[in-house]
RNA sequence: GCCGUUUUAGCUCAGUGGUAGAGCACUUCCUUGGUAAGGAAGAGGUCAUGGGUUCAAAUCCCAUAAAUGGCUCCA
């Protein structure tokens, strides 16, 4: 009699080579039929396997991220399943589970190719594979059966993926027809598919390696109800509402011309406002903290580059040098303001008693990002990084990084970011080539931002592979309309650099010792944040922020001296607005000024003149009806505190 | 950089191997109005760029550029 304990912490006993199914029979009937999965001891199970005496067991609906993820993996399974039958031949590479749904990669041959019209087709053939109820049946495979089966169904992929397998380790999973390499788990039948939708086809490397040839990948997403696609498609319109491509546009924030080049972004007059206010904002947050603004030069001579790294890491790949008549003078555009700042730390002897040196600036930098990578404003060729340099004793580390994540959080806070997550990036234990320094620093590097972050207590996830090649990192990432993650905020540690630029300062027993550098930007560059703003906000900026507070709109010409002396008396209180004097009726003005998300729009006719007051709409409300222009004043001034 | 898709008026987009279209925006005129589009007229296009096929190309083919969805990358 196996006894089970549940996530609840109670025990159950089960008869002997009870299922997960069994165990879920055994609390209730809608809990057996919803049952997709279990976890046993953490890991993720078919249901029907047979759970192992003491435990701890739970079960997994559609509700559960791992419930899902089983779900989806299983319907990669029914793809591949249609596919096979739409494309006889088609050969199949790998097909997990994603965030939002899965794909398949799968080579078509020669010559074959799917598009987006052959979608329904797939779709359809999915659907109707599913109504059969195919059990997902798990079997363990010999190695050399395996490899039979692939060799007869000459099948390369797997063939390849069996080489790293051992007997014991090799599963297939097969429903109806269909038979995969897999190693689970799965859902029980394909009958809970009730909708399929495919949602693109790209190009994908064998491997994730360019050298590898090019599969096509194909994303789909299916649910148990045909409401929770509609519901899924309609979130993926709103998402694409909120674009900030888009909504740059709409209201004139941003714009790229051809002809200025790829990736360089023009900031329009509206989007200069927002962006400064930011600047502003975080300016003055720095200098509270102990900053020191220091500004410099867009471009570097190429020495100052070798001395740093970056010219043998990324010379041959980035903007080529400016040379100049003088023969065999090179200067770089700035790919980061590092260099220049280490410099700045050089200007004068340094006592242990001086540090920590912070220098702050918002230093543009340009740096050739791959065609194919550039979007919109999260990923240009030429931005502006809220970059600042703190040089500071070992013994300092720590303390400074937990002074950096304050200032992080509270522009995330300020900005109503409440869906972040926080990265702790560390190097690749396996591929140590990749970076420079030495293991011993990379340690210490490690162990102070682990610290540091447990103490502020962040939620991190810890990545390995991901750090910059001169040190760890702590990135914060948010999510923007379409549910991609993006990283804004970012700190670096450095043992690195201060000791390619010879940087060292007086310790107390007289001895020179090297300081340590964090490189460290709450926004991570204005750009990307701006853009995630635009998306998290959906236009609809803060007050504070908003390029245009207010619109006087007279209702006809007769009223607009009143309205500019409406805006006066606004603009002496430091808030800042426009007059719509066009000659069009209110309702136009009213319309246009809520197709901008105006906050506040401030009619005024006869009567406003007459007894000084304006009668205001606010954005998403509506008509708040008339009030003195002083009253105005005042609420609009208790929102900005 | 690689694979797919796209590129027509300032914007959003129709369109066909045979002389270029709409709505909005813009200009002018009428209208002086009260909480989401008042009316009329006008102007505006190397159909991304360069080649090719064709009697004829914005349309078909090739190359390039940019945008876009992915992949790889991201100091």
């Amino acid at each position: 009699m196996p006894q089970i304990a549940l996530p609840d912490g109670s025990l159950r006993e089960l008869p002997d080579h009870a299922t997960g199914y069994d165990l879920a029979a055994s609390i209730s009937e809608g809990l057996a039929r919803n049952a997709l999965a279990v976890t046993v001891n953490g890991e993720v199970r078919d249901l029907h396997r047979p759970l192992p005496d003491g435990a701890s067991v739970s079960i997994l609906t559609w509700n559960d991220p791992l419930g899902k993820a089983t779900y989806w993996h299983s319907s990669a399974h029914l793809m591949a399943e249609a596919l096979e039958v739409l494309y006889p031949g088609v050969k199949l590479a790998i097909g997990p589970a994603i965030e939002n749904g899965f794909y398949y990669d799968v080579d078509l041959g020669e010559g074959r190719s799917i598009s987006s019209n052959d979608f329904p087709a797939i779709e359809q053939k999915m659907l109707e594979l599913a109504k059969a109820k195919s059990q997902y049946i798990r079997r363990e495979v010999p190695k050399a059966e395996a490899i039979a089966y692939f060799t007869d169904k000459q099948d390369p992929y797997k063939l390849e993926l069996l080489e790293n397998l051992e007997d014991g380790q090799i599963t297939f999973y097969t429903q109806g027809n269909f038979t995969d390499l897999c190693r689970g788990p799965h859902i029980p039948d394909t009958g809970t598919i009730k909708a399929a939708k495919l949602m693109n086809v790209a190009g994908a490397f064998w491997r994730g390696d360019e050298k590898n040839k090019q599969l096509t990948r194909l994303y789909g997403i299916t649910f148990p109800k045909a409401k929770e696609l509609a519901e899924y498609l309609e979130r993926l319109e709103e998402a694409k509402r909120r674009d900030h491509r888009k909504l740059g546009k709409e209201l004139k924030l941003f714009a790229f011309s051809e002809r200025v080049g790829a990736g360089l972004p023009l900031w329009l007059p509206k989007g200069t406002a927002l962006r400064e206010r930011l600047e502003q904002f975080l300016r003055k947050a720095q200098v509270k903290a102990g900053y020191q603004p220091v500004v410099t030069p867009h471009i570097g001579a190429k020495e100052l580059y070798v001395t740093s790294g970056h010219y043998e890491k990324y010379g041959a790949d980035s903007f080529q040098p400016i040379r100049t008549p003088n023969p065999g003078e090179e200067f770089f555009l700035k790919p980061m303001n590092c260099p220049h700042h280490c410099e700045i730390y050089k200007t004068e002897p340094r006592s242990y008693r001086d540090l920590p040196v912070r220098l702050a600036e918002f230093g543009t930098v340009y740096r050739y990002e791959q065609s194919g990578e550039l979007h919109g404003l999260t990923r240009v060729r030429g931005f502006t990084q809220d970059d600042a340099h703190i040089f500071c004793r070992p013994d300092q580390v720590k303390d400074e990084f937990m002074k950096v994540i304050d200032i992080v959080l509270y522009v995330l806070n300020a900005l109503d970011f409440k869906d972040f997550t926080a990265q702790i990036s560390l190097r690749d234990p396996e591929n140590k080539t990749k970076y420079i320094g030495t293991d011993e620093n990379w340690a210490k590097a490690e162990a102070a931002i682990q610290e540091a972050a447990a103490e502020k207590g962040l939620t991190t996830t810890t990545e390995y592979g991901e750090a910059a090649f001169y040190g760890p990192k702590l990135d914060f990432m948010v999510r923007d309309a379409i549910g991609r993650r993006w990283q804004l905020g970012t700190v670096q540690v450095d043992y690195n650099l201060p000791i390619r630029f010879g940087l060292e300062y007086t310790a107390a027993d007289n001895s020179k010792a090297t300081p340590v550098m964090i490189h460290r930007a709450p926004f991570g560059s204005l750009e990307r944040f701006v853009a995630v703003l635009i998306e998290h906000c959906g236009g609809n900026f803060p007050l504070w922020l908003t390029p245009e507070q207010f619109i006087v709109l007279p209702i006809s010409d007769k009223y607009v001296e009143y309205a500019h002396e409406v805006k006066a008396r606004l603009e002496a209180e430091d808030l800042r607005g426009t007059i719509d004097a066009r000659d069009e009726r209110i309702g136009r003005k009213i319309r246009d000024g809520e197709m901008a998300k105006t906050p506040y729009l401030l009619v005024v006719g006869e009567k406003e003149a007459q007894d000084g007051i304006v009668s205001v709409r606010k954005h998403g409300e509506g008509d708040l009806g008339s009030m003195p222009l002083a009253d105005f004043i005042k609420s609009v001034q208790s929102q900005l505190l």
